[in-house]
DNA sequence: TTGAAAGCGCTAACAT
DNA sequence: ATGTTAGCGCTTTCAA
């Protein structure tokens, strides 16, 4: 057994003296090698090796401001979507040298606002995946560093978005096609930026294939929220509804089949977000696929342009969306032979 | 539009100039309010606020060498179960003021090791979920900094596990009541310490209750993993299937399904972790419930204790299982019955 | 090409 | 109770 005590981890005045340099030189083969004599560079190097330097993170922060961290505030991590967000955005961190921070704001502006306050000073930027703050709040974040959005858009900050017009068009004539005549959409939260977005291209896209939308909630955007909505859309007669996200529509889908309403016989249900599990719920879900991998590695990506140029831009990155047609959705029933109305019998 | 120049924050210096007394009264004023005079630290709290002056966490992390920050290093993000460790940790680290980094270490030692020596520096200590790292390799991570294990054991580390010995010995009886009288056992990764538990859990209990135990595998712990499991279960004619986890369970009763097995009637099927989605797959899977998001918040509770204390303390913190029966489980076809060698016909 | 020295913002002795 | 001062470890002028 050795004497391990656990020796003071060694810093930039131990490598200087030990290399016999001044500490400006050993910063420098570090940071830029090519200002340094090549003979001294690799001298200065093979102690750095020897001694097992590494720079201490909190002191360049202190000297550039910059802490080569940012941070990524979602609504609820346990949700598959988000869960592919933040997949995607750690990946691209690391590939970019960035340390990510995760938050969870529970579903809370207020949260939020708080976690972008705490967290402000020890990173370089936000990356804010479906944020429930309002777009005053989202500016003043976006004044005090680099913001980027992700299924939220606001003028002068960039942002990674789904293409609902195109998905919700895609959900309407699948509808369409299958002949219903009129849908439901089980919304989400108020403040949700996409369920907004979803049921403005809800409307649009059944306007222009004549289909008739009604809009019912809000309802939690989680399995809990499925009774209340499945209760409603059973005693509102609808033959399709299109849920906030497919957590809704998995959680409504359990109450039908409680219910003794058969998916898609008597109600046809469709999701968004294509999370795992659609595929393996029953029935398996028609859904909306995001690329939430994807729009997590862009945003980051954004991020870190800006956190390296310091250069603010506001681009909007649309995602294609498409379409996962399962067996959640089918023709309705045709009235003349809807079990419920047979005369007779 | 006012002329708003994204002016310096406040710093220290500002408060304690517009205050008129020195930086260290505000600095005290802040940390260790009741060691300055009532009067002037209301004063000078006033001046904070009126310059919202947040302290610099680099420049604090330099001073004090902590940074209350802490790392969560997790195998796969987008697995329901980690999603629950995460949001479990994460609520705890809010709840104790830390900022929580999270890791994806895609299942593998390399850049598990990889991660944590990246982030050694900038972290106070580490929460290691189901990590890969061989025995050594954590002792040696542990001499750099606390760490606290979930679903690992390593002596002289603390850590959180799940209760295998009561978990495996509740699905094996359950088996038994069924009147099985074999079971295979689809493994995971051969690095897993829970995976090796089970297996252990899993061989004693069969012991005890007279079944035969087979192990399969190591499989990947997802659904893609499932093929191969489904394959070589329906190969080997047993009746019941015990997998690594949920998600590998799902996979194989999809393959199954597709394969024309009927679950639980040809073979009945047990997974680990009860994760959302066990609960609305078809069947709805029987499966060990771990508290995951308990495991999560109880490991970074300790590894708080131990940032805060500096006193490395190496305690077992034991979870409860709990077999939750659902409906992939049930009695095997007796022989005479089978459908497969039914004579005649 | 290298070295000396001045901070970055904060806390913690030590003085008063 | 409050002020003065010396660093924490690093980068970056500015000189040499």
């Amino acid at each position: 057994m050795s004497t391990e005590r656990p020796h003071r981890r060694p810093t930039i005045t131990d490598v200087a003296a030990r290399a016999g340099v001044a500490t400006s030189t050993v910063s420098r083969a570090l940071s830029r090698p090519e200002r340094v004599n090549v003979h001294t560079r690799e001298h200065v190097l093979a102690v750095v090796e020897e001694l097992g330097y590494v720079p201490n993170p909190a002191a360049r922060a202190l000297e550039s401001g910059r802490t080569r961290t940012i941070a990524l505030l979602v609504p609820d991590i346990t949700n598959p979507y988000f869960a592919g967000v933040i997949k995607g955005a750690e990946r691209a961190a690391a590939a970019a040298g960035l340390t990510l921070v995760l938050g969870d704001t529970q579903e809370s502006a207020a949260t939020e606002e708080q976690l972008v306050r705490r967290l402000g000073r020890s990173v370089d930027g936000f990356v804010l995946s479906a944020t429930r703050l309002p777009d005053d709040d989202l500016r003043r974040a976006a004044e005090a560093g680099p913001v980027v959005l992700v299924n939220r858009a606001a003028r002068g900050l960039p942002c990674v978005v789904a293409d609902y017009d195109s998905g919700t068009r895609q959900i309407v004539d699948h509808l369409a096609s299958l002949a219903h005549e009129s849908f439901v959409f089980a919304g989400g939260p108020a403040e949700s930026w996409s369920g907004h977005r979803r049921w403005l291209g809800l409307q649009a896209a059944a306007d222009a294939a004549g289909l008739e939308p009604h809009r019912f909630g809000p309802y939690s955007p989680t399995m809990s929220g499925g009774p209340a909505a499945a209760d409603a859309v059973l005693a509102s007669g609808t033959t399709a509804v299109v849920c906030h996200n497919d957590m809704l529509a998995i959680g409504l889908m359990r109450r039908l089949a409680q219910r003794g309403a058969m998916v898609p016989r008597d109600i046809s249900v469709v999701g968004f977000d294509n999370i795992v599990g659609a595929d393996f719920c029953t029935p398996p879900l028609t859904t909306l696929a995001e690329r939430s991998e994807d729009a997590g590695a862009r945003a980051v990506e954004a991020l870190a342009l800006q956190v390296n140029s310091r250069a603010p831009h506001a681009a909007t990155q649309l995602l294609p969306t498409q379409l996962v047609i399962r067996e959640s959705t089918g023709a309705p029933r045709s009235p003349a032979s809807g079990a419920s109305e047979a005369p007779g019998r």
